[in-house]
DNA sequence: GTCTATAACACGATAGAC
DNA sequence: GTCTATCGTGTTATAGAC
């Protein structure tokens, strides 16, 4: 399955330059020249503009929450856990750098899934919290305020998506370990 | 000086909607309306959307640019520079958390003063970096990879517009002491 | 699967009355 | 300083030929 080659041709050419303007200055017109095409040829792959946007973004919403149910249901400390929450976000990232900036930048322009998308990210922000302060409970973490840890260290995790292509020579496990040990072993007693 | 009040306020309200939807998404048409006026009377106090823009970006980044030039020029410690860094970030972003969004998300819609805002954006980068790597030297900082540092802070400073507004009961001076305390105490040997 | 042509509407900006 | 009216252009999307 997913053998649907042209339509995600298109997806991932539009994330691309939704990275470079934002979803709202991009034209039809702009990635029809971009694949090569006219803009009334795109129709026959993709319903409309506002189904890319929903594309990109949703899948790797998604994709985000399975990563953190796996964490949340894994037996690892809870400094481990911010860890893999690290790895997770370099590598969601790594595979998908143009989706990523749609996601952090053009969410408010989804319709129909809106409610969906901010529904999944505040689960996802309510999760992360837990952590955080479960580690503190645990002596794990030094009691700093929790929400400034997690909005530090989310902020950090959300930009790797302006980052990771200036930094190609860094594979992802050496990235990870780098960014965890700033991250992390700062807030750990 | 600075008695154009119609001016700023049309600059002011278009922050806040540039905030919202970005740049693109939002109409002249739209603005009038939050102004409580018609499209058409803005540009007797406008001469374009690309000025509006223009005026909100090039202040905010001129002011990181001056307060960026006195920490550099002061003698305070690496570290105390690093702490006077993210003050600079709490005190501008306070006091035009609107403004931030559009420095951050709608720089590159910027047309005469694009490579303006991109040198002042390249040297600020350039002076941030200085102070880690030279707070490295004199081991006053983990001896970690120096742009991992810079990157991990500045995301999240320049994240903070999307923060201060909802935390209103954390006073400035409080704020730049937690975060201070988690992004620099944890670097700090 | 791509094209040309075009519908139906929204956009930034201007002209000129009040 | 704000209005109505409008210009010229750009926008998403559709119809129908090839």
């Amino acid at each position: 399955m997913t053998q649907e080659t042209r339509k995600n041709e298109i997806i991932n050419t539009a994330a691309k330059l939704f990275k470079e303007k934002g979803y709202s200055a991009v034209t039809m017109r702009d990635l029809a020249t971009a694949m090569g095409i006219k803009a009334a040829s795109l129709y026959n792959h993709i319903t409309s503009k506002q189904d890319i946007l929903k594309a990109i973004i949703i899948t790797i919403a998604e994709e985000f929450t399975a990563g953190m149910h796996a964490i949340m249901n894994s037996d690892a400390s809870n400094i481990e856990k911010l860890k893999k929450i690290v790895a997770l976000h370099i590598n969601i990232t790594s595979n998908n750098t143009n989706g990523m900036a749609s996601l952090n930048n053009d969410w408010m322009h989804l319709e129909d899934q809106l409610d969906y998308y901010l529904q999944l990210r505040n689960e996802y922000e309510t999760n992360f919290l837990s952590i955080i302060q479960r580690g503190i409970s645990s002596l794990e973490i030094k009691a700093n305020n929790p929400e400034i840890i997690m909005f530090s260290m989310l902020t950090t995790l959300r930009s790797l998506y302006l980052w990771i292509p200036k930094k190609e020579d860094l594979s992802a496990n050496d990235l990870a370990h780098s960014l965890s040990e700033v991250l992390i072993e700062g807030i750990n007693i």
